[in-house]
DNA sequence: GACAATCAGATTGTCGACAATCTAACAAGG
DNA sequence: CCTTGTTAGATTGTCGACAATCTGATTGTC
């Protein structure tokens, strides 16, 4: 017998494809925050009927990035310094944790997957593709939490991945400058392969605040001067 | 004018009485694990459609207590030793980091609200109401996870929540006798109120363990002799 | 008897229409 | 001018029916 592995099957249903779609929409920014969603308008253009869409708003509404009040809307959820500060600061204690948990099963599928999620982001860096940057520098940064082999930890960072990834976005929108050229993950990626756990915790941890102040900075000031809305 | 707080009104929504509906029978065990979610027979017994009683299962699958799969069903999650292994060592951690955000804040509201909960708790114990319990316990054990100033701690903690309960209930009905009558908590809350923020941080790991190695037990107990399955 | 093809029943996914609720504009009254 | 009541329009919440898919039993064939 030969022995193939075979990935599960794709979701067939039109729901999970709205859902994948209108995450894609909120994580990249092309929906603004505080933005309502008109259910009717939103269908008509999925060609789709609104029991799916609904059901596919009220999943990512549970899963963070939407907000939803009776009989008025669901809108995409508004971002503010403090949620930006509450995520980061819980995402160093996750971080920690995973490492530790992660450290022993490191291996060669380890290091491998690595080296590819790294060259994921270089890539993306040298074609100047921010949404792909920040995409791929999120999946290398989620790594030791999917190492860590703890499903609980994966499904909360994966939650709090959705909204970073929202937040990163918004920041790059604003400042339309290129982004950062050099290699901000080089030691990041030495630290995970090297033999000094804590070494490598102190790192994740110290790396997180570097970008983390310049978001923040960010966050504040829209919040100084608040934008007419949507 | 007078200057009155008003708290915000209930949501009057089908859909969310079916999610506490459906979250309370899960919880409780009512609803078994792995057990299937028939819709049409649901959502007779409720006199609802289909539409809102769908709505609420996708909240409850993103809330991780029911899992669905495409064309065959939604069903209550399998509680595996590894999962709770799992929410338990990712809680001692999100423990540690709700107590050190929120020992500063500690003020006479927050004394009261433990003492308050605490009652609860002990309320519960003497009525000999298991599921209020259970269900008292975790509520007096969130409070530092409220009182962190910090809303996605708060709804990571929620998350876990909604499984321990789940555990700890099924837990409950295996073991039909009393539960513990001597009070667990005494200490727990008495660290709350001390002066060594680290001491409360090695008495809610220490004493998160104590309970933890039985319900481990009896998950592995379960996994090794399973139940024909509903 | 083993195995594949077929089919009926049950169940989930999706649709279009109706009911309940909100919003904003406008009129009436003080 | 401000407040209150009314109303029309738009939007969300819910319903009942139909389509797509799965499951298990049955039948026919070797």
């Amino acid at each position: 017998m030969v022995k193939t592995e075979f990935s599960p099957i794709a979701d067939t249903t039109r729901r999970a494809e709205i859902v994948a779609l209108l995450r894609r929409a909120i994580l990249t920014g092309q929906l603004q925050p505080g933005q309502k969603l008109n259910e009717l308008r939103i269908s008509e253009q999925m060609r789709v009927s609104r029991a799916p869409l609904r059901e596919a708003m009220r999943e990512l509404v549970q899963e963070g990035v939407l907000t939803s009040i009776p009989y008025a809307g669901t809108f995409v959820i508004n971002v503010t310094a403090k949620d930006i500060d509450d995520a980061y600061s819980l995402n160093k204690v996750l971080d920690e944790f995973a490492i530790e948990r992660m450290w022993k099963l490191r291996d060669q599928r380890f290091f491998d997957e690595l080296d590819r999620r790294h060259e994921a982001v270089k890539q993306a860096t040298r074609d100047r593709d921010t949404t792909r940057q920040i995409e791929t520098a999120l999946q290398l940064h989620g790594l030791i939490h999917e190492w860590a082999d703890n499903s609980v930890l994966l499904e909360t960072w994966q939650r709090l991945t959705s909204r970073l990834q929202m937040y990163f976005a918004l920041h790059q929108q604003a400042r339309r400058e290129a982004v950062p050229a050099e290699d901000v993950h080089e030691t990041y990626v030495a630290r995970l392969k090297g033999g000094d756990m804590r070494a490598a915790q102190r790192h994740a941890r110290e790396h997180i605040d570097l970008d983390f102040e310049e978001l923040l900075a960010y966050a504040r000031d829209l919040e100084r001067r608040p934008s007419k809305g949507a």
